[in-house]
DNA sequence: TCCACCCGATGCGGGTTCTGGTAGTGGAAG
DNA sequence: CTTCCACTACCAGAACCCGCATCGGGTGGA
């Protein structure tokens, strides 16, 4: 998953996202004012946006105005200090999904960014299952009728952005996109090649042929539901 | 979060409330006797209670012992001058939490008390017990069937940090917030090697492979329940 | 002073990810 | 139906990164 961090406080910023990536295992871009955060987002399809109130240039609220207005329905999970939470209400009519006072917990940052990103694809719980496979987003673990299937970090986040949309074809550009941050500059068959050892080790577990590739256009989930 | 620092001395108690402002950003209140804290607590619902021993009207262990009677988990962190540690066991097998000596480390004592209060509401039981291993967080000591474990302090923490949330797993991020003060520069490998050690004393003592590595995620512990 | 402990650095080992090459496949055009 | 081309699967080695063990120096307490 693919999160845009706004924040100016530089420490803060990479203290986020460190945690963000390290947890989940996200992609994390980090941007320092408001103008800024708009540029990433008409550049990038994000998961979630962690944005703080107090930014220059643009202030957040600013920030979700326009993005809202430009049909952006990226979930947004809002920072603000203690004494700018009357504003809050406010914010969340203007678009935001969430918000916290800071000084917040990391971990539970994490947890509401986890919670978000589902309820944005329309997923409300940890557990996603599509037939006898099950993907935990919670431990980050796979496994096919009680049995648990291990698979490397790339493989898991790979999977489970495809179970967020079973059956529907997901593009390899789109899975680069958002499994990666704008630090990678590589271009090359790294998809292709992770999806081949993800397919061998669900092949091996499930017996049967569930990720597809349909050629030309990206990999799809098959199977009976 | 909110929290009530029970302490007579006025400088001291305006010190402490302070930091717990500034630093993690707390509502603190003041409560300058023993009568005064518990006329608080059944007023507001703390996170954490900082308490002296030595406190007019009502001692220290008493409050706890009358709080605990109330059921009120609120977890309590004591503070001692050295010549009272003899009462300190039994004052944490009443039911404190934690306990500092005098003259203590505001930023230490900041530490402790974000770890009390994310600890959560969970049962102040002096106990911890995972499989055959105890934590008895009273005396700080460990031992596994009935025969001690030795423990550098560091150590211990780390164990009883895990020990509150067994099979769960931590980052080194989260122990690192943990257990030191939060402006914390440099990175090191200070957890990775106290881990180190800690996993070869528990390894030498269980004889089986308790503390788990999660490569990129963190540490857990294992075994049968 | 001595001792236990903690910190920071370093080299090693193992696992993960990336890359390049080759074989294979499907679609389109002839 | 055949041929050709672009795209994909898979493999194997290289590069990289993370965590582990260890050690010397520093520090604070007894």
């Amino acid at each position: 998953m693919r999160v845009l961090v706004v924040e100016d406080e530089t420490r803060l910023a990479e203290n986020i996202a460190d945690g963000l990536r390290e947890g989940p295992g996200f992609a994390v871009d980090i941007a320092r004012d408001g103008e800024d955060a708009l540029h990433f987002c008409s550049a990038a399809d994000y998961d979630l946006i962690v944005l703080d109130l107090m930014i220059p240039r643009l202030s957040g609220a600013e920030v979700v105005r326009q993005l809202r207005a430009a049909r952006n329905r990226t979930p947004v999970l809002v920072l603000t200090a203690v004494s700018e939470t009357g504003n809050t209400i406010h914010l969340l009519n203007a678009g935001a999904d969430d918000y916290m006072t800071k000084p917040f917990d990391l971990g539970e940052l994490i947890a509401r960014a986890r919670a978000l990103i589902r309820r944005g694809k329309g997923v409300s719980e940890p557990l996603l299952r599509f037939g006898d496979l099950e993907v935990h987003t919670g431990e980050q673990s796979v496994s096919h009728g009680g049995r648990k299937i291990e698979l490397s970090p790339i493989e898991y986040r790979i999977l489970e952005y495809l179970m967020f949309r079973p059956r529907l074809v997901i593009s390899k550009r789109e899975l680069l996109e958002h499994l990666y941050d704008f630090t990678w500059e590589h271009h090359s068959n790294v998809i292709e090649a992770h999806v081949s050892n993800l397919r061998k080790k669900l092949r091996a577990a499930t017996e049967a042929e569930v990720l597809e590739t349909l050629r030309g256009r990206g990999y799809r989930l098959v199977g009976r539901a």
